[in-house]
DNA sequence: CTCTCTTGAGACGTTTCTGTACCATCCGAA
DNA sequence: TTCGGATGGTACAGAAACGTCTCAAGAGAG
């Protein structure tokens, strides 16, 4: 027997088609499932055999995305900290996420699974913000839905940034931080 | 003769195409050729004696769209104004257009004439940022290049929440210009 | 060693979209 | 009315991708 791997095929050409339609599609969002077969050195049969089509990896790829954000922000998550201290995590734990699934981005995903945990997340960020509010650090007359929404793009835009070397890594968080919560007009001491 | 007629085939069609390849799209981006010229109450055929193919149609409503922005911006345009007021007309602008033009964003086009457009009228917004540097409305130590991207994202992100109904369509310019300036947190009177 | 399971390679048929061509029709201008 | 240009419908062929299937080879467990 092999107890190890019982529950499924052998773990390696799976992760070298996830790894390689990562790596791909980042770069070209419309390449072909022969293409991602070919760069992840296995065939398309094989590939096939893992993922019934294309959709189906995608959906995978993006629970995994889903996945490994949550553990990115609860291994930086400091229940005691202030929830100023809480947003500077985030996005210093999720921005460079953005190398590896940023193609999500502009992906759409069918799947009512991926897309509820998706919005989970997003809930999450809202509570965050309520306690933000509540902290005082983001204004009460400010829509919670606003605020979500500028929190989900700074961190793309951050990344983004980052990824076209305009802004340097080091300066991401923080730069997303301060525009959110004091903006980018002359610095007030609070 | 037809002198108005001369330059060109009949408008109506033309323009019938466009106007459905917008909207499908908007909802749709990877609808066919075939559908956008169902949807526009024309023949396929017709379709290609305008628009060669797919990439054609794209690049002219993407040439469309930066030539519409341009003009929206130019109206509201008071050059005497501040950069503040300026920002503040512009945010107002552009935002709406994302009605129509939203699916650009997602879309890539290859046209080298089209992107020099885009890139034209991100040089433009950079020298605006300038004047609201020196008019001391944001603050010299952040990048150039940080603040274009989230002016970008805000006019985006801002549209894409009116769309969804979070935010009243009445707020989203002056929401925007204070992220921008002022960020969300507690307000202070400058 | 033997057996089982996974894999790689490729063939095959199907679907979908694309680009072109043809022809009958319709409309406006002369 | 007559004519030219634009249109709609449709047929056609080609390309590309997809999904399935088969078969031989290889690797590891026993």
């Amino acid at each position: 027997m092999r107890p190890a791997l019982k529950p499924g095929p052998r773990p390696t050409a799976r992760d070298a088609i996830i790894d390689a339609a990562i790596r791909l599609w980042s770069r070209n969002p419309g390449a072909t499932f022969s293409e991602v077969a070919l760069h992840a050195g296995v065939g398309r049969a094989t590939l096939h055999r893992h993922f019934r089509n294309r959709d189906e990896l995608l959906t995978v790829l993006a629970e995994i995305c889903i996945e490994e954000t949550n553990d990115a922000v609860a291994a930086t998550l400091d229940e005691g900290a202030s929830a100023r201290r809480q947003l500077r995590g985030m996005f210093e734990a999720v921005i460079p996420l953005g190398d590896r699934y940023s193609f999500l981005y502009r992906a759409d995903i069918g799947d009512e699974h991926t897309t509820a945990g998706y919005r989970r997340q997003l809930e999450r960020v809202a509570t965050l913000v309520g306690r933000l509010k509540s902290e005082g650090a983001v204004a009460a007359d400010v829509p919670t839905a606003w605020v979500v929404a500028q929190i989900d793009q700074l961190i793309w835009s951050a990344w983004n940034e980052v990824a076209s070397g305009r802004i340097a890594a080091a300066d991401a968080a923080d730069l997303a931080a301060r525009t959110l919560l004091h903006g980018l007009g002359k610095e007030e001491q609070p």
